[in-house]
DNA sequence: AATTTTATGTCAGCCTTGTTGACATATCTC
DNA sequence: GAGATATGTCAACAAGGCTGACATAAAATT
């Protein structure tokens, strides 16, 4: 380990090991802090709709991704196809997504939210912003860049280059 | 994009809708996925010892603030005391953490990690700091105070002078 | 054509961690 | 002494994870 070459990792206190790695209490605590109340805001609307966080997950990704697969879901979100079947069938029930058939590969169901799935999906994603927004609005806006680079590398490097695709890959305009 | 349908929403820069807020679907995406696996490290570890990420909070902030009460702690972690006096308990009879009568108020309980309890605290901590560290590693010195102060600015303004006090408060060597 | 693999759905039951409501106890405050 | 406060506890319930087993249709392979 070339600890000098890299001044990040450089120990502010000449007595302690860096090895040890003196932990970052800070960002860990901030973070903590910080989703808290970011899944926080959509929480409320969602109540009126009778779903959960785990609802407005599968609905984010699908309204993001209009004709997402079950399995490519299953793999955004990490969770069991009982546990996304549940949540699912509520959202497919009360036509807030629509479940087809595939066209290439007729045993995939591609999904795609409905005018009202769109619709409410925007609706949270807004909220999120406003939150997002207002706390760039006293920041130099090199630091957006910064925020997004530093979230992107804490994601497992195996994932990295999917999630990159995922929320960079299919930027329209 | 029926931008006209909604007078109030229309823009004085045609293509830019300030009130329409476009969604910061980047930040908002990135947030999940980063902290999907910042969380998922320690979780390996808890399961060692038949604890969940509900005891890794509790455990984490008793660790970090000596003598906490009960009251303080249901502050920070946002959750009702059915629900925290479950987790305390286990961590309690396990010897992770210890509960002493309050000095000047005997009603209160204060919570302190056993020397047991801050060895896993650490262990999780440098867990979750070695991937921090990894993040911050290919970035600009100042990039760490930006990720700081935009994490502490997505926090509800209401609590972000107690969570700064936690935080940044009590620097002890 | 037969077989195997893949994508999805579904049933049943369990666990963790959140919730509400009610009630108990000790201690502090007025 | 009366009332407010800090905590503990019982019981029931809900959301959203999990595992295991099994079913079906369609694709892929042999």
């Amino acid at each position: 380990m070339v600890r000098d070459a890299i001044p990040a990792l450089k120990s502010h206190h000449p007595g302690k090991d860096i090895l040890a790695e003196t932990p970052a209490y800070d960002l860990i605590e901030l973070f903590f802090f910080a989703y808290r109340d970011f899944v926080s805001d959509p929480d409320r609307i969602l109540d009126e709709y009778g779903f959960g966080r785990a609802h407005h997950r599968v609905l984010h990704f699908v309204s993001r991704n209009p004709g997402l697969t079950i399995a490519e879901l299953l793999d955004i979100l990490r969770i069991t196809k009982q546990s996304l079947n549940r949540v699912l069938k509520e959202l497919i029930e009360k036509d807030f997504i629509e479940s087809r058939m595939g066209t290439s590969d007729r045993r995939q169901r591609l999904l795609f939210a409905t005018p009202q799935g769109r619709e409410l999906a925007l609706k949270l994603a807004k909220l999120q912003t406003r939150r997002i927004m207002r706390a760039l609005s006293g920041m130099e806006p090199e630091a957006k860049d910064a925020v997004s680079r530093y979230l992107l590398s804490l994601i497992d490097p195996n994932d990295s280059a999917h999630v990159k695709h995922l929320v960079f890959g299919s930027e329209e305009t």
